[in-house]
DNA sequence: GTAAAGTCGAGCAATTCACTAGGAAACCAA
DNA sequence: TTGGTTTCCTAGTGAATTGCTCGACTTTAC
């Protein structure tokens, strides 16, 4: 369980998708510009939210994402484990070089499981619903049907470009203490 | 708040030395043998708990690091800030770029931020003491004082070396749900 | 057919990770 | 004084990761 802005891009598309979701598939073109994050990161990303059935996908014109069951069935742990990709679970698995040696033994290997159940415990009770309420909440307003029939005339506008290392968000240097 | 392999080492040696800081300070060397993390590593995470007084350091021979206040007054969090430098708590820093546009409003501002809020007081609630006292209820025994006054015979076992790629741990590819 | 969308893969600059290397500087003991 | 032990500091390195660009492809609505 790791925890860096990965997941965190991955969490607010999602929290992004969710708030719109209400009508049909939302494009990831249209994320991309409200969050600005790029489109070809999103799709990335999008791609093992996919595969790890978070997330569904309809192609074609009007297409886009959908989630994948409700929203209060996804949490924040569900999301970041699926960007992350944590590959193997093994690492010392338990045998071989952990508690190997005698006395020593792999203090850190307990150590580590246990907070990591304790991150994960954490993060798993919070489900995406809850972010979005907190959001309806917090009085941000989702201006009229986003994803109108008829894509109309608008200029598709480029996500801009931002100069930035770590795209406009706190993310990664986020708050100090 | 990131949360990666680095915040780990820095917890497991800050374990390590309270496990056995009850009688003066504890060498590096001795931490990197029995967590097989690299010295030089282990100076300069130490260097950078020290720049946060989590560790008082005591140079010259018989010398080592102690903590710099009472472990159960040192938390996870403030270990893992200490190592992680956020540089600039900044980042979009209310201004510009973010909340910048009309309606859209900056959303995952306050959600990262409400979000690391959480993150971080949950890590705020374990104590180093915490975490100490459960290694010690697990039953690792410190065998007999471990600095010994006089710097005997000991053969000066250098560090095993590791092939894997990321230490010996299951840091960094750690439990996968 | 055309255009809108997702799908896939190669690649790339920048950064971070974990580490190596080499030296200073402080401290203690002989 | 002369070492030896330790922390301190800087620089660099290979590997991996981040966030992104670009290009080609498939699927689907109109």
């Amino acid at each position: 369980m790791r925890l860096t802005t990965k997941g965190r891009f991955a969490v607010t598309a999602m929290i992004d998708l969710a708030l719109r979701s209400h009508n049909g598939p939302v494009a990831l073109a249209a994320i991309s510009q409200r969050q600005q994050i790029s489109l070809s990161y999103l799709e990335q990303l999008f791609g093992k939210l996919r595969r790890h059935e978070l997330v569904e996908s309809t192609r074609g014109p009007g297409g886009g994402y959908s989630l994948g069951r409700d929203m209060g069935e996804i949490t924040v742990a569900d999301i970041i484990v699926a960007v992350d990709e944590p590959i193997d679970a093994t690492g010392c698995g338990g045998k071989e070089s952990c508690m190997g040696e005698d006395s020593g033994k792999c203090m850190t290997h307990d150590l580590w499981t246990s907070l990591n159940t304790k991150m994960i415990e954490f993060l798993d009770s919070i489900s995406l619903k809850k972010l979005v309420d907190e959001q309806l909440a917090k009085g941000i307003s989702i201006e009229g049907t986003p994803v109108k029939r008829a894509i109309s005339s608008q200029p598709v506008v480029k996500p801009i470009k931002v100069t930035a290392p770590n795209s406009v968000f706190a993310l990664g240097t986020s708050l100090s203490k």
